[in-house]
DNA sequence: AAATCGACCAACCGCAAGTCT
DNA sequence: GAGACTTGCGGTTGGTCGATT
């Protein structure tokens, strides 16, 4: 049937399917997508086998490995620098995709905005409510609930899943309130669970804490902007407000991130033969088990 | 035990841009 | 130079799984 021929066909890889495209790259390299399929090999798009082949079967990917607390924070500091560049940004993260990035980015995002949205919300009621604990701890020293010693952060705000132990003394509660850059806000711990029991504030009217009684909630605007922070907290958790010391050291690239626009470049028939030019972007013992591409 | 929720991930889509004919 | 083709990127969606209620 024709229209069957034309199938193209969605979803899930097999490793059937897998197993072919492997061999195609070893065969041919990392190009010539559309060809899989022209050839019959493979009813799927040139784009679906490049896909395939960059997010899950490039070797030495981190496939099914969490980011870890470095990773992050490169994530967390190239995003604020160059923004929603995942390809770039995946450069200098070796073994990872920018499907990776953009996967951790987006999550991320959502986590933050949620607890963003559950702050906000808890705010607004407990500021009314007088057995909340988040009115409480609100005047210096006095009414400050016994908070543990010590919290293990979640995964929110871009600290990290690791043993990373933040530990107040109940007298430092006021004062460990978190800075939000630029926005006049303050963000302070409740009882010291994070996500859920964050607490926001907005105290841009006014320099004198000790008379902050009331949590002002704040409006949709402010929330979204929240949301969208480049540096949502990273470091007014991690580290200290005003420090203008880095907290940490950018890596290099693994590969050279090109500065002009991102390109495919085309192999011409004269350079197909060209020492494998395109081998010179992976590991050098990748292809051990590669037929040599024989020559004219 | 079942339902719900959130996190994570794989894959698709549309668009942009380089290359080829 | 123009149009077709190919590739790469970023945004989005839908499925799965584990935790929680």
């Amino acid at each position: 049937m024709e229209a069957k021929k034309e199938e193209i066909k969605k979803g899930p890889w097999k490793a059937e399917e897998d197993e072919v495209l492997i061999n195609h790259v070893k065969r041919y390299g990392p190009r010539d997508w559309s060809s899989i399929r022209s050839k019959g090999l493979l009813q799927r798009t040139g784009k679906s086998c490049r896909l395939r082949w960059v997010n899950k079967l490039r070797p030495n990917l981190k496939n099914g490995c969490k980011f870890s607390a470095d990773e992050e924070r490169v994530v967390i500091e190239l995003q604020s620098e160059f923004g929603n560049k995942w390809a770039r940004i995946a450069t200098y993260l070796p073994g990872r995709t920018d499907n990776d990035v953009k996967n951790f980015w987006s999550s991320r995002q959502k986590r933050l905005a949620r607890i963003l949205h559950n702050s906000s919300s808890d705010a607004s009621t407990s500021s009314f409510n007088p057995k909340s604990s988040s009115s409480s701890h609100r005047s210096k020293g006095k009414n400050v609930k016994p908070i543990r010693q010590s919290c293990k952060p979640t995964q929110g705000f871009g600290l990290v899943e690791e043993e990373v132990t933040v530990s107040y003394s109940s007298d430092q509660v006021h004062d460990e309130a978190l800075r939000l850059p630029d926005l006049g806000i303050k963000l302070e711990h409740q009882p010291f669970t994070f996500g859920t029991d964050l607490v926001l504030a907005d105290f841009s009217d006014s320099h004198d804490d000790a008379n902050q009684q009331a949590i002002i909630p704040f409006s949709p605007e402010s929330r979204e902007l929240l949301a969208r922070l480049d540096d949502p907290f990273y470091y007014d958790i991690l580290g200290p407000a005003d420090s203008s010391e880095p907290l940490f050291a950018l890596p290099q690239p693994f590969f050279e991130p090109s500065p002009a626009p991102r390109r495919c470049r085309h192999v011409s028939k004269d350079e197909e033969h060209d020492d494998d030019v395109f081998l010179h972007d992976f590991p050098a013992d990748m292809f051990d088990q590669v037929d040599p591409i024989r020559s004219p």
